[in-house]
RNA sequence: GGGGAGUUAGUUCAGCUGGUUAGAACGCCGCCCUGUCACGGCGGAGGUCAGGGGUUCAAGUCCCCUACUCCUCGCCA
């Protein structure tokens, strides 16, 4: 008499439980059909779970009504079955003509398998428009189309139940260190500045818009002045820019914030935290403290303030050789950009990494589609002669001479070069150095351990100048703490002003940054006079938070952890949507439900709302 | 907003200098198989070459436009 699955008989393992010590046990699996293996009497299937694969065998002699049934069962089918646990042992096989172990290592389950003499078919399932399997890639396209069939790769199953196991871990750590997990809206008040805000019209409210928070910031400085102390959450915020492998429209923070600290309390609780984390999730142990990098050193030679420091490539500051040289220097292209504010940058590609003619030409199509002009190149010969450099083909021997004390080139390197627009420069030298060292195979595989290159930027600056609107502007943003001994640049000379503003960063990944926040009225005064903001102006944007500082507020500081890009580099993920269940394309739309979509005329109305849009 | 790559069978791709009936592998369907494990053997079905326009005696192939996907610069305090 057949039982009844679920209701009568429970499962009494996963698929990635029985071992050899469960040979000989009436077990109950469930799970969807992997693969199928039909040898006309025997029948085996990969069962299935979350948890593993199991094999089952369809036998005629053990259970001739299962076995019947079984020649029909299909990829992804959902099975309930019930048998016995077998060892797999040896067995005769006809490909080889003799007897061999029938085990198989790839699986942790491989010493058994179990004997079916009871199925129930829960569903049936149709072909899948992919396979669900690690051999076979589908594009992304198709598996967003059908992103519950691609959760169900193990590989993706798995990335996602470690970022489960990452929640788990920040709330046990932050509790342990007496934090409190505090929640604040998604809906709020828009304030300028910062990334573009998605925007919620109130129904209740015509013409009125909420804004989605792009980060609790100011929220959890309010907790603070409340007397909360020690903040966490783990949160969603959203911000309406452009995607990138490592954006996405929405996305996920640690968000920490604590009263009476210094900078150094808040790197304390970070690396604890990330240590616990990559104890937890690779059981690899991560040395602290982190290593600390000033951000100006950090611009000069790597060209950006997320290095990554698995490799070396750095860069070389020339501008000054040039300045001195004059026009004498004997590259006129070179000269004329110092004179017009621009910089010069130089990086050596070492002997040991010959690039052919075609390579050095590839990485100059890469640069020209970042904006460059053109690579400059310098191939050191044997005899120490210039070649491959049409650039320097004039230029004086003291220039030369110059060039290769700064940047040590030896005979048989290769310097390339930048010069021009500081920013264009750094964009270019900076994702040169990274695309060089992926090609030149400089960056340890993730694998064995993989190299784990923690570091915190330190002490930038707290204004930047605006070309656009030729002003000052706040780098991070207007509520960071300068140094005290800056605080007499404020108002003469702005762009001295180092704050306490940190990121910390994780081979070339930035994983968190924040500050410590400033309390103090007078100060921050003088830092809205520096930005030009007057005090009306700042009322009308940032009131409730100035009155709010007003009333007693501690010092305090924090910081957020991007919990995506943590979930990325703790899986070896090659992008962001690897690690979120349900991501959005790169123009931020969901190919699974449509998302966004069309809205009738009534709620638009009931909105207040009108679109421009052209229909197309 | 700019630059680049791509779109051919259910899937991943090949398709040369424009020229017969658009191919392969996997998957799918059928038959066979008692030790497979990405089983194997034999047979079969399956195509709006993204969409639209153009050049040509002839277009998957060349040109233009559009859509979508990805990478990237700008943007992301």
């Amino acid at each position: 008499m057949a039982t009844q699955f679920i209701t009568e008989t429970k499962r009494t393992h996963s698929c990635g439980a029985l071992r050899g010590s469960d040979i000989g046990k009436e077990v109950v699996l469930f799970g969807w059909v992997q693969n199928r293996r039909d040898h006309g009497t025997l029948i085996f299937i990969d069962l299935r779970d979350r948890d593993g694969l199991t094999q089952i065998v369809f036998d005629p002699d053990l259970g001739k009504e299962a076995h019947e049934r079984a020649q029909k069962l299909r990829s992804e089918w959902v099975l309930g079955i019930r048998g016995k646990v077998r060892a797999r042992g040896q067995q005769m096989s006809k490909k080889e003509g003799k007897v061999i172990s029938a085990t198989n290592d790839k699986l942790a389950t491989g010493e058994v398998e179990v004997e079916v003499y009871e199925m129930e078919i829960f569903n049936e399932s149709e072909t899948p428009p992919f396979e669900i399997s690690e051999h076979v890639k589908a594009g992304e396209e198709l598996r967003f189309q059908h992103r519950y069939l691609d959760l169900r790769r193990p590989q993706l199953q798995q990335s996602i139940i470690k970022r489960s196991k990452m929640n788990a871990i920040v709330r046990s750590y932050m509790v342990e260190n007496g934090f409190l997990e505090l929640e604040t809206p998604f809906m709020g008040k828009y304030t300028p500045g910062g990334a573009r805000n998605f925007l919620v019209p109130s129904r209740l409210n015509p013409g009125k818009f909420y804004a989605l928070a792009e980060s609790p910031q100011l929220y959890k400085q309010l907790f603070m002045v409340a007397g909360f102390e020690r903040y966490f959450q783990i949160v969603k915020c959203f911000r309406d820019e452009d995607l990138r492998l490592d954006r996405q429209p929405e996305f996920t923070q640690i968000d920490v914030e604590m009263s009476f600290v210094t900078q150094d309390d808040v790197f304390t609780i970070i690396e604890g935290l990330i240590k616990k984390l990559w104890k937890g999730v690779l059981d690899i142990d991560v040395p602290t403290p982190f290593r600390r990098l000033d951000f100006y050193e950090s611009m000069a030679k790597y060209g950006n303030d997320k290095p990554d420091l698995r490799f070396g490539l750095e860069h070389v500051e020339l501008t000054e050789v040039i300045k001195r040289l004059g026009p004498d220097a004997g590259v006129p292209m070179i000269t004329e950009a110092v004179e017009q504010k621009g910089i010069v940058k130089a990086m050596v590609i070492p002997a040991q990494y010959p690039l052919s003619r075609k390579e050095t030409d590839d990485l100059e199509v890469f640069v020209q589609g970042m904006g460059s002009k053109g690579l400059g190149r310098a191939k050191i010969s044997e005899t120490g002669e210039w070649t491959q450099a049409p650039l320097f083909k004039n230029a004086k021997p003291e220039l030369r001479a110059e060039i290769l004390k700064a940047t040590g080139a030896k005979s048989g390197d290769l310097i390339l070069f930048q010069f021009g627009k500081e920013s264009l420069v750094h964009t270019v030298m900076a994702n040169l150095r990274v695309h060089i060292a992926k090609k030149l195979k400089l960056i340890p595989e993730f694998g064995s351990g993989g190299v784990w290159n923690f570091l915190w930027v330190v002490d930038p600056p707290l204004f930047e100048f605006d070309e656009e609107t030729n002003q000052w502007a706040a780098a991070h943003h207007a509520f960071t703490r300068p140094h005290d001994e800056c605080v007499q640049y404020l108002e003469t000379d702005p762009g001295k002003v180092k704050c306490y503003r940190y990121d910390v960063v994780l081979n070339g990944f930035e994983i968190g940054g924040g500050s410590i926040r400033l309390h103090k009225p007078d100060v921050q005064a003088k830092v809205f006079k520096a930005l030009g903001i007057g005090d009306v102006e700042a009322r009308e944007k940032f009131g409730f938070l100035l009155d709010a500082l007003k009333f007693g507020a501690p010092p305090h500081g924090g910081l957020a952890l991007g919990m995506d890009r943590l979930a990325m580099l703790l899986t070896n993920a090659e992008s962001l949507r690897d690690v979120i269940p349900f991501p959005k394309t790169q123009k931020g739309t969901d190919l699974m439900t449509g998302a966004p979509g069309d809205v009738d005329e009534k709620q638009l109305r009931d909105l207040y709302v009108k679109t421009t849009a052209q229909p197309k």
